[in-house]
RNA sequence: GGCUGGGUAGCUCAGUCGGUUAGAGCACACGACUCAUAAUCGUGGGGUCGCGGGUUCGAGUCCCGCCCCAGCUACCA
């Protein structure tokens, strides 16, 4: 293996959630990502994962009454595995932090971070709910009201809170400002977009506390190596899992391969955990940062922020179930900014599902493979002479896959796919300029014709050629059956194995090919469901 | 309150360093075509660029003020 790994993550889930479009957009955008480099012939490791310690995971397996492990493993084999089936990610890792080598090598940063001073004990002082058993942040504490009146209250559950200390492992966050800041300095693309960097930034300007990182009052967590009272705090815990999975601390070469990681895709949410907590871990711990934090924006879901405590929480299957993964892909890809806040409906998924991959693309791949059978018997007849048309054509695509692939760079797959639809668009086109079933009228009995009509249909397929390829980490189930209708695999080889950067050169599905006529690539659907 | 984004066509969004008549897709209307999934291609209508001032030969773009929306302002995750 190379030493140049390009590793992605997605932050690891919570099982107490249940999964929602928001999860699965992040891990989405990260499998397009990971699935194009594969294509640029890049070593590429995928992590994703489950976060599964923590009070609330406790106190929700005890009202269930099973064990925190057996409630951690029917969510994850019921909830959290299906969905990367749902949503065909192919993720090459999947840690959860109940894992023993989590646990080994959470342990071994700790005792990193022990050795080298970064960690002491102390006392930690808030608005501890007794209702609920933790504390409570400052933001969500108010005056009671009613029954309550003259204390203070959780806005989150509305019960009772008191100031109480606890003694608690902390770590020394305070020493890093300065590290940090000079660190967002020198690299400038550490967290993307702006809109998270200024934030961040604006964050750590302020000041930063030492960070309280032990629990005590409940064991379902990782101990702290050299103190049995102590369970790891859920949040530093899980940040561990990226270099965990890696093989922190139980597989030094598999560490040194993967680490640091190219990309942490997250929410914008937890974006400040990503580029302030960790980085400074990682810097006391003596070990590279990441080298890019991706904080990507809300879904606004009819007007309203998606999120995990809202009821307006969608299913990946829901949409899944109606339009395909492949569908659910594209949409989230094509519809928003990646990184901005953005807008989704279900009305604008069955807009651009029938606007664009039913009547755009897939009906492209089907009068493609029905002339080529109505006037070549299924037989991908050679290409006679190019003119300007067919170069147009080419250059277009040419151009279009350079934008594309640019577009991952700078990783905004919408204007990938911005760039991989002006291909669509200009088969379309040439089709409707070349009219083949008018030149089929003469080409039994003109020998230019016949000629002309074979080099329309050739490069027509190779269009589509290009557009399985480009499009297989976006859409692998329609890019696959485009490949096999095209019947390219015999001379080519298997779609994963295409390469970007060697696509759009012409003319490579071998004359003679059997072009056959699949099954609609996206059917149009009726709906009636207005959700 | 402070800070950061945003407000552009019915909808979702582009708009570079200030520069021609403000763009795209969808939706809608009309036309062409008949290979194709009632698909495709072309043409067209549609705008007080949040509001009010200012700078400038010229402002969606720069400056000032205001309105509205979202986010951040640390230990639920």
């Amino acid at each position: 293996m190379s030493a140049e790994t390009f590793y992605v993550t997605t932050p690891i889930f919570y099982v107490n959630d249940a999964p929602h479009i928001g999860h699965g957009y992040t891990t989405v955008m990260g499998d397009i990502l990971t699935r194009w480099h594969r294509q640029r012939g890049e070593s590429v490791w995928y992590l994703t994962g489950t976060d599964e310690h923590g009070q609330k995971v406790l106190r929700k397996a005890e009202l269930n009454g099973v064990s925190p492990q057996e409630w951690v493993d029917k969510l994850v084999d019921d909830e959290w595995r299906p969905m990367l089936e749902t949503l065909d990610i192919a993720n090459d890792d999947y840690i959860r932090t109940t894992d023993q080598r989590h646990i080994d090598g959470s342990k071994a940063f700790w005792q990193a971070l022990y050795e080298r001073d970064a960690v002491y004990k102390g006392s930690f002082e808030g608005h501890y709910s007794v209702g609920s058993e933790e504390f409570v942040g400052e933001d969500d504490v108010v005056d009671g009201e009613g029954d309550d009146e003259g204390f203070k209250v959780s806005k989150l559950d509305g019960s009772r809170v008191e100031y109480m200390s606890e003694e608690n492992y902390f770590f020394r966050l305070g020493d890093y400002q300065q590290k940090l800041l000079d660190f967002y300095e020198a690299n400038p693309t550490f967290i993307q977009p702006e809109s998270a960097r200024n934030e961040v930034i604006s964050f750590v300007s302020r000041g930063l506390r030492d960070l309280s990182i032990s629990r005590s009052t409940f064991d379902w967590g990782i101990g702290v190596p050299w103190d049995d009272e102590h369970v790891m705090y859920v949040w530093i815990e899980a940040l561990l899992n990226y270099v965990t999975a890696a093989g922190y601390g139980v597989d030094d070469e598999r560490f040194a391969q993967l680490w640091p990681a190219n990309i942490h895709i997250v929410g914008k949410d937890i974006a400040r955990f990503h580029a302030v907590i960790w980085p400074a871990m990682l810097m006391a711990a003596g070990q590279p940062v990441p080298h890019q934090v991706f904080a990507h924006g809300w879904l606004l879901v009819g007007g309203q922020k998606m999120s995990k405590s809202k009821a307006n929480g969608i299913r990946p299957d829901e949409i899944v179930d109606t339009f395909g993964s492949d569908a659910y892909r594209y949409y989230f890809a094509r519809a928003l900014t990646f990184g901005s806040d953005g807008s989704i409906s279900w009305e604008d998924i069955s807009a651009r599902y029938h606007a664009e991959l039913a009547n755009g693309f897939g009906n492209l791949a089907s009068r493609v493979a029905a002339m080529i059978g109505k006037y070549f018997d299924g037989t991908l007849p050679a290409a006679a002479e190019l003119t300007d048309a067919e170069l147009t054509v080419t250059d277009t695509v040419a151009e279009a896959v350079r934008a594309a692939d640019e577009a991952i760079e700078a990783v905004a797959p919408q204007d990938a796919l911005a760039s991989i639809w002006r291909i669509v668009d200009e088969l379309n086109g040439y089709i409707t300029d070349q009219a083949p079933w008018k030149v089929a009228k003469d080409a039994a009995t003109d020998e230019a014709a016949a000629a002309r009509l074979a080099t329309i249909l050739n490069t027509t397929a190779e269009g589509l050629r290009v557009l399985a390829v480009v499009l297989n980490p976006v859409m692998p189930k329609a890019s696959a059956v485009l490949w096999e209708s095209l019947g390219a695999e015999p001379a080519l080889g298997a779609l994963a194995d295409q390469r970007i950067d060697a696509v759009a050169a012409w003319g490579q599905l071998a004359a003679g090919s059997i072009i056959t006529k699949p099954s609609s690539l996206f059917p149009r659907i009726e709906t009636t469901e207005t959700a």
